[in-house]
DNA sequence: TATTGTTATACTCTATAACTATA
DNA sequence: TATAGTTATAGAGTATAACAATA
C-alpha cells in the first residue's frame, strides 16, 4: 500500500464529491438535506413523515422544518389522508416536479466534473466497483448516510 | 446510467467508510480530528500549530482544544522553541509513537472490512481510479476535507 | 393507550472576534 | 506593528424529550 488505503481515499473523495455537489445545488438554493428529501419525495410520492424519515435513517423531527422550507417555496405539498387524519401525504408539486429537472441537470454535471480524469471504460468500472462495496457493505440505494451539512 | 451516478455512489460509500472508520478509532478513544492530527504530526513533527492548521485547511483557533486532549493522554506534547517563544512545536511523546501502532493497525483492519467485496486485483483498480481522481480534483493526498463529527 | 406530527430544549461542533505574549 | 497562541462568544445543526391531535 503506498501511502493511503482505499478506505481513506474513498472517504477522502467521497467528502470533496459533497462539497463540490453542495457547492452546485447550492446555485439551486438547495441544501443537500433538501434535495435528499426531494428526490425521496419524487420517487416514491405520498408517504408519511414517519415513513420518509424511516428510510432516511434520521429522527422524524428533523423533517418538519425541511418539509415546511421547501413546501414554502411551492416545491412540495402536504396532503391530509381522509382515512387517518393525522398523516399526512407528502407529494411533489408541478413546480417541484419540473424543478427537479434542474437539480438532475445539476447532478449529472457534477458527476460529468467529477470524474472528467476518468475515460468511459474507466468510469463504468469505478461505477461497477463502488457498486460492489455499497452491496457488501449493506448501504440502501439513493439514500446517503449523513446528510453532510446545508 | 442505472439509477445513481458514480458521484453520489462515491459520497455514500466514503460517508459510509468515514462512519465505520469513526466506530473503529473510537474503541481507541479517539475522534477522526484527533487520528488526523496524530497522523500529521507523525508524520511531520516538530511544526506550530499555525502551520498545522493551514495544512488541514482549519482555523488555527480549532487545533488548541484538540491539541489539548492529545498532550492531556500524554500522546503529543509543545515544546516551546527558544528561537521565537511564541512559537510551539507539536511532537509524538515516546507513548503516542507507540499509540499509532494501534491507529495503523485499525487503519488497516478498517480498509480490508470495507473492500471485502473486492479480489486484489479489483482493489488495486478501485486505488488507482481514486488516486487519479484525487490527484485531477486538487486533493491533497493524507487530508480529509471536513473532518466528521467525533 | 398508541401514533403522527409539532414544538421546546439542550448539546455538539465550528467559526469569528477579542485578548495575551512575544517579536 | 505584526504574529502565535488562547479564550469568549455566537451561530448552525442535530437529537431528545415533552406536547397536541387523532385514532
Amino acid at each position: 500500500m503506498n501511502g493511503f488505503g482505499s478506505a481513506f481515499l474513498l472517504a477522502q473523495v467521497g467528502a470533496h464529491a459533497a462539497q463540490r455537489f453542495t457547492e452546485r445545488i447550492g446555485e439551486l438554493d438547495l441544501t443537500p438535506p433538501q434535495a435528499g428529501l426531494l428526490r425521496l419525495v419524487a420517487a416514491r410520492p405520498g408517504q408519511s413523515q414517519q415513513a420518509i424519515a424511516a428510510q432516511l435513517g434520521t429522527p422524524a423531527t428533523r423533517l418538519v422544518a425541511l418539509v415546511d422550507g421547501l413546501e414554502k417555496r411551492g416545491l412540495i405539498e402536504r396532503r391530509r389522508n381522509p382515512d387517518d387524519r393525522r398523516l399526512y401525504a407528502v407529494e411533489l408539486t408541478e413546480d417541484g416536479r419540473a424543478f427537479m429537472g434542474r437539480v438532475a441537470q445539476a447532478a449529472a454535471a457534477h458527476d460529468r466534473a467529477l470524474t472528467a480524469a476518468l475515460s468511459d471504460g474507466e468510469r463504468a468500472t469505478l461505477h461497477a466497483l463502488l457498486t460492489k462495496i455499497a452491496t457488501d457493505q449493506g448501504l440502501t440505494p439513493g439514500v446517503h448516510p449523513g446528510y453532510a451539512k446545508p
